[in-house]
DNA sequence: ATAATTGCAAAGTCTTTGCAGTTTG
DNA sequence: CAAACTGCAAAGACTTTGCAATTAT
C-alpha cells in the first residue's frame, strides 16, 4: 500500500535495467503494449500479435520471457479470468474480476468490496490472499435464468 | 440449497442411468474413486491411475469423457487450486479452497465465511458466484515471512 | 568483451476429438 | 439392434526449454 510500482514506459524499463536487464526493441514495444491496454484483458498472444503489428517480429518464446521478467520484477501480474490463457496487467491495478461463465462478461468490482474476506481469512488462517490472480467466476443478471 | 445431489455409488449410478447413460465398469470405477477421495483434491489423472491399478486398463480420453458426462449431471465439479491440472470433487462439498502459492498447502475454509460476499456480489451486480471455480491463491503463514 | 536476449524448433502439460470397434440395455 | 461407450492415436491450446546466433552495454 506505501509502494506504488512503476507506471510508465520508462520508468519500468529503467526498473528493468537497473536489476541487471536490457532494452530491447521488443521489450519497449511490450511494454508500450502493455500501458497501452490497461483498460482491457491481453493475453501472451495478444501482446505477440501487437508487437509483430505495430514493431517487428517477434518469437512467441520471447514474449513469454519478458513477461515473466516484468513480472518477477514485480511490474506486471497475470490473471487466469476462466479456461484459456492468462491475462497479463500491470501489478498495480486495484480491482478485482467477476467473470460470467455464460457470455464471458468481465465486471470489475472494487478492491474494497473484498476487504471483508481479506481481514476475516488474515485473522482466522493468516492467510494472505493473492486477490488478482484467479478471477472469481459466476453467472451475471442476464444469464442466469 | 433445497436439492442436494447424490452421494453414493448407486445413486450416481442411477442418476446417469436416468439420463439415458450406460454403466461400465469404467465408469463405476470412476465414481468409486471419486467417493473414496471426497477428502482428496484429485485430478483426472488421478483417477486414470486409480482406475488403471485396482479395476481395469482405461484410456484417458475415456475417464475426460466420463468426468465431463458427470459434470454435465450436475454431479460433480471440477476446480483449479491453481497452475495445472483441475481437481475433480462431488458437487456437494461446502468448503472453499485456500491454495498457498508458497508451499503449495491446502486450507479448506468454511463456505460461510464468503456469505458476506456472494451477497454483496449478488446485491450490486446481480452476479451469482460461482465460489468453487477457481481456489484463492495466496500465501500462508509460513510461507508470507 | 561478455553477459543478456533472441529465434527457432522441439518438447511439455493438460485436455479434446475423430473414428472404427465394442458393449450395454 | 441401436445407441452409447471405449481405445487409440492424433491434434489442440497454452507455455516452457535448449541451444546456437545475435545484441546491448
Amino acid at each position: 500500500m506505501s509502494h506504488v510500482p512503476p507506471a510508465t514506459v520508462e520508468e519500468i524499463l529503467a526498473a528493468l535495467r537497473l536489476s541487471g536487464g536490457r532494452i530491447t526493441t521488443t521489450r519497449r514495444a511490450t511494454v508500450e503494449t502493455l500501458l497501452a491496454n490497461t483498460d482491457r484483458h491481453i493475453s501472451a498472444d495478444d501482446i505477440v500479435a501487437a508487437v509483430r503489428a505495430r514493431y517487428a517480429e517477434v518469437a512467441e518464446s520471447t514474449i513469454y520471457r519478458t513477461l515473466s521478467t516484468l513480472e518477477e520484477l514485480g511490474v506486471i501480474t497475470h490473471m487466469h479470468l476462466d479456461h484459456g490463457p492468462a491475462t497479463f496487467h500491470l501489478a498495480d491495478r486495484r480491482h478485482r474480476h467477476l467473470v460470467c461463465r455464460g457470455c464471458g462478461a468481465i465486471i470489475e468490482a472494487p478492491a474494497d468490496l473484498f476487504a471483508g474476506l481479506v481481514s476475516e481469512l488474515e485473522g482466522r488462517y493468516g492467510f494472505t490472499l493473492d486477490e488478482e490472480h484467479f478471477a472469481l467466476t459466476g453467472l451475471c443478471v442476464a444469464c442466469r435464468g
